[in-house]
DNA sequence: GCCGTTTTCGGCCCGACTGTTTTCAGTCG
């Protein structure tokens, strides 16, 4: 049972406790619990075993001791008795728009339906809108949602897609007349790897005229909703996308507060009672009535005594306290990012030559690249043999002889850890890179032990610089190794060995998460591209926001080192 | 059910929008 697991049976809970109509804060807490669980850097089974689940935020006592169950027995007596009692079925009920709890208990309670199918058909022959208090419309409301969710496929949307298309409405909503700033919110501009939809914040004086552009855009599909302040639209693509519109000298709080995260904004709301002031998206209200307005997001923190806080950081995971401390990350930044450590050029299954890929990356301002085109085994991507390895780095050199003192090229390899542990290529050969990268491509189904002590072992190797996407997730489509992290993380702090964070958002590997937890062991971490084509180089941004949700600061990322610093220590790591 | 620069008990964020309403419940973020 893995940590999504856990997570899941008291995400179910939560839900099911809800339609039940318990007490909100008994359902709250249960859903905190388990999105804690979801989003923890480490194992679940390690903080059982030392005895510390508690020590996740928002698990106490009763939490605990149900985690503690479900790990020793696979099962949970609470859960059962709770779907022995609530349809289990209704949970995905709650998947469709306009169908919370209370609708979701009647529909069961009042006509049987326990799937969406089910509550489809009844849609279908007219059977909702004869429930009090439902009519026609919310019956074709319903409707719509359904085929609306059928069209989406998945609830959450990578960011690779989300950003493009949040700066093209950006874009957009910036040419309307009388919008003064336009920004995105929520959890795209917090760099989650998926958002669930994109929120807009316009600031303007004129909201029904931006409003009234905005729902005529011409990839809308449909509004669901749309009033003074605020529409809510469906893309053709299935991109659910909010807008509000606020007055600029409200601008902050609307953009603090349309950024969250929830429980981010819970903790600032809870501080801002404690000072006697109410916490909206429209600013601050005194007991008096009187209010603090806030053009700037700076403002709403400047009011609770607290620095701004990164949006990456808004995650109710002690920024607060960091904040009131002084101890806030000076985090990473693009423009701190100075070379390439992991890139392909068309020696093996890159898309472009060497010298387009250095001409691009000096055109962008790297101080240097690393070629590390894939090792001989990988067939697949055109893998290169010892020689081809030799004759590339003469290719490099005339490339450099080329161009010159505008980009320092090195040569390196993403070399491939065997099924059996084994290092594609020989020491004698690893020792003639400037820089080697151990990837995992294949056999990533291996038994939990098998597959971390190939990790393990790789990083046992002297010449191993750095591992390439450690976990070898593809996110929404292939799970993560199953990787024994603590260990892995352990022996990267202990030998020295730079874990990357793979920019590519179908990547993200290592996750936030992950990363988070590698700086907290003392890893160095790598911000790569892994591009295969010069246009690769902008996926640098996810990778650069990943680190940030990590809590890292340029000095724990290599490549955001000046190049004598990485060649000092290339130096130094060299047998 | 969780949690403590108010607190180990008593709180726990707040508002917009919609539909079916005679004053508000439900959903959403």
């Amino acid at each position: 049972m893995n940590n999504r697991d856990v997570a899941a049976v008291f995400e179910t809970v939560a839900d099911l406790l809800e339609i039940k109509g318990e007490a909100i804060y008994r359902v709250l807490a249960y859903r905190r619990a388990g999105e804690a669980i979801r989003s923890l850097g480490q194992d679940v089974h390690v903080l059982w075993e030392g005895g510390k689940l508690e020590e996740i935020p928002g698990v106490g006592k009763a939490i605990s001791e149900k985690i503690d169950e479900l790990l020793r027995t696979g099962k949970l007596g609470f859960y059962e008795k709770l779907a022995a009692e609530i349809p289990p079925g209704l949970v995905e009920v709650l998947r469709v728009g306009d169908v919370g709890p209370k609708r979701a208990a009647r529909f069961w309670k009042e006509l049987g339906i326990t799937t969406i199918e089910e509550l489809e058909e009844a849609a279908r022959d007219g059977k909702l809108q004869q429930l009090s208090g439902m009519g026609q419309k919310s019956e074709g409301r319903i409707l719509d949602s359904i085929e609306a969710l059928r069209r989406r496929k998945t609830d959450r949307v990578s960011i690779g897609v989300a950003w493009p298309a949040a700066q093209e409405l950006l874009r957009r909503l910036r040419e309307v007349e009388g919008v003064h700033a336009a920004e995105s919110a929520g959890s795209l501009r917090r760099w989650r790897e998926t958002v669930g939809d994109l929120d807009l914040i316009v600031s303007s004086t004129r909201p029904s005229a931006v409003m009234q552009a905005f729902v005529e855009f011409p990839e809308v599909e449909r509004v669901r909703g749309q009033g003074e302040t605020k529409a809510s639209i469906e893309l053709r693509n299935g991109l659910r996308v909010q807008l509000w519109v606020h007055p600029p000298e409200r601008y902050g709080s609307a953009l603090q507060y349309a950024t969250g995260s929830q429980a981010h904004n819970v903790r600032l709301r809870e501080l801002a009672l404690s000072k006697g002031l109410s916490l909206s998206e429209h600013g601050f209200k005194r007991s008096d009535g009187s209010e603090i307005l806030c053009a700037g997001e700076e403002d709403v923190y400047r009011a609770l005594d607290l620095p701004w806080i990164p949006p990456e950081l808004r995650e109710d995971r002690g920024e607060l306290q960091a904040g009131r401390d002084g101890s806030l990350p000076d985090l990473v930044k693009l423009e701190d990012l100075r070379g390439e450590p992991h890139l392909h050029s068309d020696w093996s299954d890159g898309k472009a030559t060497l010298e387009e890929m250095a001409g691009a990356a000096a055109d962008l301002g790297m101080r240097y690249i690393v070629f590390s085109d894939h090792s001989r085994s990988l067939g697949v991507a055109s893998g290169l043999s010892i020689d081809r390895l030799r004759e590339q780095r003469a290719a490099i050199a005339a490339v450099q002889a080329k161009l010159g003192k505008r980009i320092k090229l090195l040569q390196g390899s993403e070399v491939e850890i065997l099924a059996d542990g084994r290092l594609d290529f020989p020491d004698e050969v690893l020792a003639e890179l400037d820089l080697v990268i151990a990837s995992l491509h294949t056999s990533l189904r291996q038994s939990s032990d098998r597959i971390t002590a190939r990790l393990l072992g790789a990083m046992d190797n002297p010449h191993v610089d750095m591992i390439g996407h450690p976990t070898g997730r593809l996110i929404g489509r292939r799970e993560a190794a199953d990787l024994d992290m603590d260990a892995i993380l352990g022996k990267a702090a202990e030998r020295g060995v730079a874990l990357e964070i793979n920019a590519n958002p179908e990547r993200l590997d290592l996750s936030d998460a992950h990363a988070k937890l590698a700086l907290e062991r003392g890893c160095v971490l790598s911000i790569n591209t892994d591009a295969h084509h010069p246009d690769d180089f902008a996926l640098r941004i996810y990778g650069v926001g990943t680190a940030r949700r990590a809590w890292a600061s340029a000095e724990m990322v290599l490549n955001a080192w000046p190049l004598d610093r990485l060649l000092r220590w290339l130096e130094k790591r060299a047998p």
